[in-house]
Parts: C-alpha cells; structure tokens; sequence
DNA sequence: GTCTTTCAGGTCTAGACAGCATGTC
DNA sequence: CTAGACCTGAAAGAC
C-alpha cells in the first residue's frame, strides 16, 4: 500500500511521506491500516523497535484531526515527549499544530486545548485528569507508546488506570497502543477492546547471537569469528571488530561503575581507528563536555569522548546525555558503554549492540537475577541504523559452553515475557484510589471496584479478590490519614484530600509531610489517631501481603526543633547555613535540614544510597543535629526504619550542601553522586517543599515561611542572605554571591550601587547592563564604566564554571 | 632495593515521573 | 537458596 492511497488524512501528508522515501507501507503499518486506525478504531500494535510504530500512531492522529479532532500522545519520558514533538512537528505544514506538556515544560494549560496533537508523560496526563483541564473530555484519538510498561512496578500502574479513566471520560475516544513484541498482547487488546496487530517483522535484518570463544555463533547458524586477543576480553575485540567494518557499537552493562571504567577501556580501542579531523572534532566535544560541569564524571567522560568513547548512566547530566547520544548518532563517538537509561531512552540505533551484562543486582532477589527476556530484547532493538547499515548485529557475551546455551534458550529463542498489572499494590492504590475519587469517577467502594474493572489487572485476574483486598486497606489508610471521609457507602475527599491528588504526591509522603510539621509546630495531633506510615508499604510491591496494623507516630513531640548552636566539628559551610536558619525571627522556625530530612524520607524521593562508611558517619551527623529533624528518631535496632532515616539524613545534607552554595564538584565528590543525580534530587525536593509549603498553608500551620524560604534556597542553590539577589533575572546563585561580596546585598543595593563595583563583580558590560535593566534600575547604561578591581578580585575567587543546572 | 605482577579480600550494585511560574554563567 | 566486576593492598616475583 502506498502511502498516497490512504483516505482521511489531511492534504499533503501522502505526499509528504512519499517524499520522505516511504514508498509503501511496512507490513505492520499496512495491517494496522486494515484494521481501521485510520477510521478511528482501536489498535495494538506489539513490533519491533524501529519498524514504524510511530508511523502507526501518525497515521492514527492525522486521521483524527482531519475528522476535526484532537489526539493525545502518551510517552513515558520526558525526553521522549521532545524528541516526539519535534518529529510531528513536520505536519505542521498542513496545518497540523503540536503542543508538549511535561512536568518541566509546560505550555499553557489552556493554550494545549488549542491543539491537534499534544504529547505528554504518563503522570502529566493523570495530573491534567485529575486537575479537570478541560480539552481532556473533547480528545478522540489517545496514543499510548510503550504500553508494555504497564508492567513496570512503580511508573505502570499510572499508566494503566490513567488510559482507564480517558476512555471513561469519552466513550468513543479511539485508543492506539503501541507495544514491544510480549508475550500476552493478545491480552491487552482484550483490555483496550482493540484490534490487534502482532508481528516481528523488521524494516532491516537484525541478527542476534552469541559471542563463545573466538567467534558470534548466529541464531541463524552462521558464525562469524571475532578472536579474543590475549588479554581475553570479548568487548574490546567485539568492538574493534564492527569498527574494522567502519560500524559503532553499544555496550550495555549492569552499573554506572562499569559503563565508566568500560568506556575507559574501550578507549583504547577506538582511538586507534579515528582519523585526524575526527580527533580534533572530539576535542572539541569533549571541552563542551568539560564546560557542562566541573565534576568529576564530567572529567571522565570528556577524557574517555577525546578518544571516541562515551559512557551514558543517570548520573550524567541531560547536557551530557545529548551531547553524546548526538554525537553518537553523528558517528563521531564510535562506542558507548551504557545501563539500561539508553535501551529505554531516545533513538540511538547503532550497527551492533553486545549486551556483555545480562544479570544485575537485586537487593529483593538477593544476588545477580538475570534480566528480563524484554529488557534484553529492548536493548537488542537498538542494533542497526535504519538506511545506514544493512543489517544490525546484537551479541550476548558467553565464557562458556554453558552459559552460551543458557543465553541462546532464554535470549536469542526465548519469547519475551507477558505484561502483568501491578496495579494491586498498596503504593499504587493509595494515590489512584484518591485520586479517583477526588476528581469525582466514583464516591462509593462499589464504584470504585467498578471502576477497576476497566483496567488491565481486572482482566487479568477475574476472580481474584486482592484487589478488593488492598483497596479496603488503603480506603482505610486514606480515612485515617483524613485524606477522604465516609459515611455510610458515600465516601468523598476531604478537602486536604483534594489538594493532595491535585499536587500530584503519594498520600503517604502527604502525611509524613503533615505530621513532620505538625509536630515542628508543637500540635500534638490529638485528631489523630493513626500515624502516617501505618502497616503500607513504602515502595511499590504488587505481591506482599499486608496487614493493616497501623502504628501511632505521633504521640509526642521534639522539643525545640530550633537548637542549633554547636557548630564544631561541622563543615564550615553547613555550620554557617545554620548559624543563619538560627538568626530568623519567628518562633516556629524549622530548620533548612530539618525540613529537607522531612522531604528526603518521604517516598516520593528517591533517596541517596547508604554506603558502608557512611553510615558511622551519618550517625555522628544524626547525633549532633536530631533536634533539627522533624518526628521522632526510629529506634537503633529498627534496623529497616533506622537506616532509612539516615539515609534520608544524607539526602537532606546534600541538599543543605547544595543550598549553601557548595560547588558542585564538591557535593558530587562528597557524596559520590554525578550532577544528574545532584539535579535530580534538587529537583525532586523542589517539587515536595512547594508541596509542603501548599500543605502547610492549608492547614493553617505556622511554619510556611520557613518551608517556603527553604524552597526558595533549594531552588536557587543559596544561601538565605541571597535570596533578595537571586530573585532579580539574571542573577544566580554565582552572581549573586559576587555581587554579595562587593557590598550589594540586596535589590534595592542594586539599584543604588556604585556601575564600577556591579561590573566588577558581574565581568561583562553586557550581563551587568541587563541586570541593572530588571532590577528596574534607572539607567542600566554601563557605557564607559570601568570596572573597580576590588569587585573583581572578590569576584575571582568564586571564578571556577558552575554547571548551568538548567534543563535542555 | 625498587618496580611490577598476582592474588586474596572487601566493596558495591539501573532508572527518573510529578507542581509552579519563568529564566543560568 | 542465589553474583560478579572492580579496587585495594599486601605479598611474591623480576630485574
């Protein structure tokens, strides 16, 4: 079928896609079409990775809109939601407009009403159902790409009731899903009452095998011999061998301490293949990756790049992460050793992929478990470049016989995996349960279970009763937290309920956050009568059994949160921060650490690995500050909750770390984090302060400015007395500490200041005069100003390049 | 005596969504 | 019930 055959699409597009090279469409994408996604009915599509899924979705959606409606794009990463846009953003030549909203780029609520196709996060759709945004009802056409992670623990259970409630919101809402080849997609059909279209055809040959010995022994039979040098390491002869073809390779690996050392070594391998423009082209790349953050991982990474090498974890910052999947994908770095985040991410399709680690730790399994058959095959996908290479190569490592067998069973011949809900787990239920009646889809149990019944779990389990089970546990949870009231059957969300669903947190960080401040306030919550954690879970757990033994946390409280004094033997810096939480006014002031503690142990946050040094450490640091922390201490030989605790102490003195102005590369050296790690906890904190302080408001706590201002540092990276500094535009946590130094201390020294003192501490004429222009100063000119050399000498000692923490 | 290799023992372990209101060096 | 790659430091070996 060509692509100009295709009826009810808009002007232009068959055409357009004809000029793109499709001449006709791939097998998959001609059998969705037969089953009607073009006439609005609902489709599965479980293929490949890289054999038109987006075509599919396309064709769904400009359909849509030629019908005169609106399609909703649903991707479950925020960088999938740009990298999405841009590439629809093509039809915008025929009149087809395209809007993104993420939790950290958001166009205009209303504004997104106004267009065709708008692409979004999983959870940012389910904040916007739960939020009423009102062209949720008027969608007719809904995409769900990568279906198949309904299956995941945390993020799936999201997922799977949000596509729930769009299509209870409008019946005749068409519903595409697109999927990786499962084990069960028949069954998911079944669940979104679509059409199915299940196939393993690819647009090119990928080859899968097994690399034994001195050769890939093929699926197909074929081998190919690739001999392992004397130091007997496949990966590097593996590698050389694709580059001798003139090909780039993806390794993945099963932590960020081997994707980096891996890099380094491999190094050595594509160094010996680059020709002089490609060394200089690398230079370059890596002093933009240097420029990015002065870090040790930044260090790392650029040295391993000069060479044609890159490592890709979490820990790296999205600057990074761009600049080497580009560059990647511009065949200038020629091998990346990576974790999972790139098997899941962007398009970085590569001639081969060897996935040299197929088992990794699992602290619940208790040892290394071998990687699911899906995520294996997800990683194999990425192996051959469309239009590039004539076939893509993915190769298991095996160092013996055995394991060789091993791999070919469970890997290269074994059927993916079946896609199960997670959606009975109390973690799940409790925010979802709220949610779903705090915006109104049901007000009794009965609708509740109904309600259910929509979802993937329901067909999966007819006849199960956990369910039922976890959803009377976590309705008497949300009752006792007072997050929702009953009477009689009716039971409706309390007011505090409602802003919990609406601020988007997991109750259970909701009422650890309530009673922490609670408790700083010196309300004893007599009203009270169970405490926040109760028998729940904390993490996601689809199958642990629960008892609903609720515990009373919050019978006495801390006295005097406010404590501070004995500095000693703390780090300057923190010693400092605190010396200034101490100076505010006010009686019900709570510490900065106290309130990032707070945060750091809710389950929201995702919180700082303990190591085993630390923990003495963390102890000490416990022993000196608990006045500060909100709540009772668990006691030592509550090992599990103990733990926890410090481990959120951690969190929370990265955060103050952050927050009283230490560099980066210090933080990330102390704490042995990358920057995107650092960014990630900002960021996450960030986000539960506003929270809180929305929280605290709401209840008439006392303590909202102290948990307002700790935001405000959080969010600016600074200390109290910049605050005034930082919130003029153009002024960050940098800046305003030079401008500090020079003797401008606030927005109105600004205004007043001597130009040769600003632009001392500012250096360049052009910064200093934007700067004075928002500051609303009279006149910003700063022509002919010489800048005053004490300024700058204060200035200097700052100097060192802080990483722009920005995203994109 | 000094540098290098080897080996035993200990350590450490993937990822990343959301609110709100706009802008770092 | 379950692992394995990497690092560190000490001991052994090479010159």
């Amino acid at each position: 079928m060509k692509p100009t055959e295709l009826t009810g699409l808009p002007a232009g597009v068959g055409e357009h896609l004809e000029g793109e090279g499709v001449e006709a469409l791939y097998p998959p994408q001609a059998e969705a079409v037969e089953a009607g996604v073009t006439d609005g009915e609902n489709v599965v599509a479980a293929v490949p990775t890289a054999s038109g899924k987006t075509l599919i979705a396309e064709l769904a959606m400009l359909s849509a809109v030629e019908r005169g409606g609106t399609a909703l794009y649903i991707v479950p990463l925020r960088a999938l939601a740009s990298e999405k846009k841009t590439e629809f953003e093509r039809w915008e030549e025929y009149g087809v407009t395209v809007g993104v909203s993420t939790g950290n780029y958001e166009s205009d609520g209303e504004w997104l009403g106004s267009r065709d196709i708008v692409v979004a996060t999983s959870e940012k759709v389910d904040s916007l159902v739960r939020n009423g945004a009102s062209w949720i009802d008027d969608l007719s056409c809904v995409v769900s790409d990568e279906v198949h992670l309904v299956d995941d623990r945390n993020r799936g259970p999201t997922l799977e009731v949000t596509l729930a409630k769009l299509r209870r919101l409008n019946h005749d809402l068409q519903t595409v899903a697109l999927s990786a080849t499962v084990g069960n997609a028949p069954e998911i059909a079944d669940w979104l009452d679509a059409e199915l279209v299940d196939s393993d055809w690819r647009p090119i040959d990928l080859k899968t095998g097994v690399h034994f010995g001195n050769a890939i022994n093929f699926a197909d039979g074929s081998q190919r011999e690739v001999s392992v040098d004397s130091g007997g390491k496949q990966t590097p002869a593996l590698v050389d061998d694709t580059l001798d073809e003139g090909g780039s390779s993806l390794v993945f690996v099963n932590s960020r301490r081997n994707a980096e050392s891996a890099a380094s070594r491999l190094g050595g391998v594509t160094s010996e293949h680059l020709t002089d423009e490609e060394r200089g082209e690398l230079r370059e790349l890596a002093t933009a990756i240097r420029d990015v953050s002065d870090t040790a991982t930044s260090d790392d990474l650029a040295e391993c790049v000069a060479k044609g090498a890159a490592f890709h974890h979490a820990g790296l910052s999205s600057e990074h992460r761009d600049l080497v999947e580009g560059a990647f994908r511009d065949r200038l770095i020629k091998v990346i050793a990576a974790t999972p985040t790139l098997a899941a991410g962007v398009n970085t399709p590569s001639r081969r992929v060897i996935v040299r680690d197929w088992r990794r730790y699992d602290p619940e399994f208790g040892g290394m478990k071998p990687l699911d058959t899906l995520e294996v095959h997800q990683m194999m996908g990425r192996a051959g470049r469309p239009g590039l290479d004539p076939y893509g190569e993915a190769v298991l490592l095996a160092s013996n016989n055995d394991t060789k067998e091993e791999l070919f069973e469970r890997y290269v011949n074994g059927e993916p995996e079946p896609v199960r809900s997670k959606l009975a787990a109390e973690p799940a239920l409790r925010t979802h349960l709220l949610a779903t009646v705090a915006s109104g889809f049901a007000n009794t149990r009965e609708d509740l279970l109904e309600f259910l019944d929509n979802t993937l779990y329901a067909v999966q389990s007819a006849g199960n009763a956990q369910l039922e089970t976890v959803t009377d546990t976590v309705l008497d949870y949300l009752e006792a937290n007072e997050f929702v009231e009953r009477e009689g059957d009716t039971i409706t969300a309390t007011e505090i309920g409602h802003t919990v669903s609406r601020l988007y947190l997991d109750p259970m960080s909701a009422a650890e956050i309530i009673d922490g401040l609670r408790d700083a306030a010196g309300e004893t919550g007599r009203d009270r009568q169970y405490g926040s954690r109760g028998g729940l879970d904390r993490d996601a757990d689809a199958d642990a059994d629960e008892s609903a033994g609720f515990t009373t946390a919050n019978d006495l409280l801390d006295e005097g949160a406010l404590e501070n004094g004995d500095g000693e033997e703390k780090d300057e810096q923190s010693a400092e921060a605190e010396e200034a939480d101490a100076d505010a006014d006010g009686t019900d002031d709570v510490s900065a650490l106290g309130l990032y503690h707070l945060v750091s142990r809710t389950p929201d946050m995702y919180q700082l690995y303990l190591k085993s040094g630390d923990r003495d450490e963390y102890e000490e640091v416990l022993f000196e500050r608990e006045t500060e922390l909100l709540g009772r201490t668990p006691l030592e030989y509550d090992d599990v909750a103990f733990e926890e605790w410090l481990s959120a102490l951690k969190t929370a003195r990265m955060l103050e770390d952050w927050a009283s102005e230490v560099d980066e590369d210090r933080i990330a050296e102390r704490y042995e984090v990358g920057p995107g790690d650092i960014r990630g906890k900002v960021d996450t904190a960030e986000w539960l302060l506003n929270a809180a302080e929305r929280l605290a408001g709401e209840l008439d706590l006392p303590n909202v400015v102290s948990v307002r201002e700790a935001k405000k540092r959080v969010e600016d990276g600074v200390r109290e007395e910049l605050l005034d500094l930082t919130s003029v535009r153009g002024v960050g946590r940098k800046r305003a500490r030079r401008l500090f130094e020079a003797g401008i201390e606030s927005r109105a020294d600004l205004r007043e200041a001597d130009k040769p003192v600003v632009l001392g501490a500012l250096r360049g004429q052009k910064t200093a005069e934007t700067v004075l222009e928002n500051v609303g100063r009279e006149d910003p000119s700063m022509e002919g100003v010489v800048a005053d050399s004490d300024a700058k000498r204060a200035g200097r000692e700052e100097a060192g390049g802080q990483a722009s923490l920005g995203d994109f």
